[in-house]
RNA sequence: GCUCCCUUCGUCUAUCGGUCAGGACACCAGAUUUUCAAUCUGGUAAGACGGGUUCGAUUCCCGUAGGGAGCGCCA
């Protein structure tokens, strides 16, 4: 038998951004289908026109982009389909396999609330499966309803979860096409993800029983199933459901917050997958390691530390001008860089490359990189914080004053240079470096820490160094 | 309430009957150092509980407890 084409889809709902369970969703879908010369397809579910905005399925697409999750053709609509999803309950009508319902709204609720006091599950009771057409009340529009089996069982083979067996008795009859003809969701997956040819459905086990109601309408329809993988939910810090409280946002926060792309998909990849020891993935390694096999059945907690520690890496480890392009879509994007953004042009594009190397080392996220580059764009005089002040004392200006003429007689304006004339300065007036470091840094950056000094002194440039101290030595 | 799923260091996880239960993040200590990081070295730290099965259980089975998901003319 000929191996069949591998076919995956993320198919989220237009209704709020995407948020940090759908961005590993449709990770695990893209790697999946990468590793295997696959496709990707991509299908808004937006069949509940009240729920469903244009600036949401912007926002997931927009998020997938920018994670550098591709999608092959054009996203399906799935709500110009609904004329195709209504085929097929006809389909399933005319097989004897799917009814009339003409129960009220209010009668359902009335139904569910009866079995509830009466401690039976609240599912429908199927009164209408067996009516006549005849016991159709007048100007009642129906809706159809599955007719699932009674006895026996539906099994679910999941990829991820193993074997899930099903008790017919628990499923009830759902509704496939409502009163106004529009599908419901289980219709729609069913026939759009048949149509589009998908082999493997991995989602979250918030729907492991949608499955099963999946798999009686395929059955139903003498369709093939596709392969089923549930994979567990992501949850907060605490263990309770992720909310807008913990991670639950949309991968647009994460942007702003300054993590790299790369930086959240390795973390995303290791939430409830594993690949032995390792840790660090580059994107290639991924898509040839990621398997289903190898994806565990419990929850996973959000965990910032991590994804810190791992955007950190990335950040040491990326591209300068790279990094500057991030930096760039960051910038109005997040609360504390916005000012900067406002007047990021060339001159602060170069100074922020050239100290590049010593800034990437020492940050986490890119909003951290920007806040410790803080001394590249600030205007003189500097604004000192509170703590550094203390080393600005008479010794610390003495300091100063004797390196002006160090820093003066220095020709060429380089590293090297500057290090090589500062040091044989510290060892003339049999001074330790750090004693003439830390005056100079609060001078010239207004903090205690910075990237190094001479970095900091060649970046700046020899005038705005010599500047930043005479504004301290005036002040004294 | 009913159905299904889960349970190894604080967190993410490895282990597919025999291991000193491994790695990573976090934390602690040391080294390095012009600060802070980074880096390197070392350390603390785990099989929810109770029964079985077995020569031997973290691993297989049952139960208990705890957690999660689902039970819409939402997706």
């Amino acid at each position: 038998m000929a191996k069949m084409k591998v076919v995956t889809r993320f198919a989220p709902s237009p209704t709020g951004f995407l948020h940090i369970g759908g961005a590993r969703t449709a990770l695990f879908n893209w790697l999946y289908a990468k590793g295997r010369g696959g496709s990707f397809l991509l299908r808004i579910e937006d069949t509940d026109r009240e729920r469903s905005t244009e600036p949401a399925v912007e926002a997931i697409l927009d998020g997938l982009k920018w994670l550098g999750l591709d999608w092959d053709g054009e996203p399906v609509r799935q709500a110009t389909r609904a004329a195709r999803h209504r085929e097929a309950a006809e389909a399933l009508l005319a097989n004897g396999r799917a009814y009339h319902c003409y129960c009220s709204p209010a009668e359902l609720d009335a139904m569910r609330a009866g079995a509830e006091a009466e401690g039976r599950p609240p599912i429908y009771d199927g009164s209408w499966r067996d009516r006549p057409a005849s016991d159709a009340p007048k100007g009642v529009e129906p809706v159809i309803r599955l007719k699932t089996p009674r006895a026996g069982e539906t099994v679910v083979d999941d990829a991820v979860q193993g074997r899930v067996v099903f008790q017919n008795k628990d499923l009830d009859d759902l509704i496939i096409l409502r009163s106004d003809g529009t599908p419901t969701y289980n219709l729609a997956v069913v026939v759009d993800d048949h149509d589009m040819d998908v082999t493997h459905v991995i989602r979250g086990v918030d729907h492991l029983t949608n499955a099963a109601r999946q798999s009686q309408i395929a059955i139903g329809l003498d369709w093939e199933r596709p392969i089923f993988a549930h994979v567990p939910l992501i949850h907060g810090p605490d263990g309770a459901k992720l909310s807008k409280r913990h991670g639950a946002l949309g991968v647009d926060a994460y942007r702003a917050m300054g993590y790299l792309p790369q930086a959240l998909r390795n973390y995303l990849v290791r939430l409830g997958w594993s690949h032995g020891d390792d840790e660090i993935f580059s994107t290639a390694r991924m898509i040839e390691w990621f398997d289903l096999p190898q994806v565990g059945r419990s929850a996973a907690r959000f965990d910032f530390a991590k994804l810190e520690a791992l955007n950190g890496h990335y950040i040491r480890e990326a591209d300068d001008h790279d990094l500057l392009r991030h930096i760039e879509v960051m910038l109005p994007e997040s609360e504390a860089t916005r000012p900067l953004a406002a007047r990021f042009g060339a001159a602060e594009r170069a100074r922020l490359l050239a100290a590049m190397p010593g800034l990437k080392e020492r940050a986490k996220t890119l909003v951290e990189l920007i806040d410790n580059a803080g001394y590249l764009f600030a205007s003189r005089p500097l604004q000192i914080d509170t703590g550094a002040q203390k080393l600005l004392s008479p010794e610390g200006l003495a300091v100063l004053a004797a390196l002006v003429p160090v820093l003066q007689r220095i020709g060429q304006w380089d590293t090297t240079a500057i290090e090589a004339a500062v040091k044989a300065h510290a060892e003339v007036a049999g001074q330790k470096l750090g004693k003439i470091a830390q005056p100079l840094r609060v001078a010239l950056t207004g903090r205690t820490t910075s990237p190094g000094i001479f970095d900091v002194l060649a970046v700046l440039g020899k005038d705005e160094c010599l500047g930043r101290i005479d504004d301290r030595l005036g002040q004294g």
